[in-house]
DNA sequence: TTATCTGCAAACATTTTGCAGCGAG
DNA sequence: CTCGCTGCAAAATGTTTGCAGATAA
């Protein structure tokens, strides 16, 4: 079974207190700046078993690193995330759901998975450029 | 400018003999089977320059590699690629540009990008497992 | 001729793994 | 006490870059 460990609730602690898409590293240096001593490859380690765990949502940036967030919704959602800063946010659930399964079927196609994120720049990041 | 080099059009015509999403080691591979004496990075620049040209699409797999395709249709379109074979179908224009654009305009997102690749298991494949 | 391209090897960035020791339960 | 977890360093990937020589135009 599964050990809460110190390392753990860091890890943890620190995706609750960012909720938007980060990447291991950056969730490695704000643990050091806050003081924690955690290995990189704990941090990573740890947020393979979370995301195993459905606890948080791992996605892809365009240059291709991970990025990790904290699953707010049970439900299967998608993200509306800033590339500058992070930022997401959850788009509410909609027709997008059947017109995948619609093409997919006209298409042969079997297990679809569409983890469709769209990437922009937020409110904030577009009114206060770098 | 440009010019046309054997390994250039080499990795062009293999783009084209093969329409479906592959990687750079895999074309590489290709390329050699073929007999055709063509550096790897030789094999990622021109991918790139491609790239930057719009002659192929670029998409990341769930496990951050990049593959690449020749660009069918000069439209913007999405894909739905076999996450077995690499095959990919282009999806008919749809709704989902529109819907985009609401989403992310009712977030205050700008620039918004939205590289839906749809990943699932073509028929042929499900057919014939492995 | 000459600027661009190539091959190779080394450098990089991200992520994974091996292993000895630590520590939660 | 035990087995899972950690830290570190080394390895594995995928991709980029520096440089000297090759080559298209």
């Amino acid at each position: 079974m599964q050990r809460m460990t110190k390392q753990r609730q860091a890890v943890f602690e620190e995706l609750t207190r960012v909720p938007d898409f980060r990447s291991a590293q950056q969730i490695f240096e704000d643990l050091h700046l806050q003081g924690h001593r955690v290995g990189l490859a704990t941090v990573y380690r740890n947020l393979q078993t979370l995301a195993e765990d459905r606890r948080v949502d791992v996605l892809r940036s365009t240059e291709g690193e991970a990025l990790y967030r904290i699953c707010e919704s049970d439900e299967h959602h998608h993200h509306l995330v800033c590339r500058v800063c992070g930022h997401a946010e959850e788009i509410a659930q909609s027709q997008i759901e059947s017109w995948v399964s619609e093409i997919a079927a006209s298409h042969g196609f079997s297990e679809v998975s569409h983890s469709m994120d769209l990437f922009g720049v937020c409110a904030n990041c577009s009114a206060s450029p770098q």
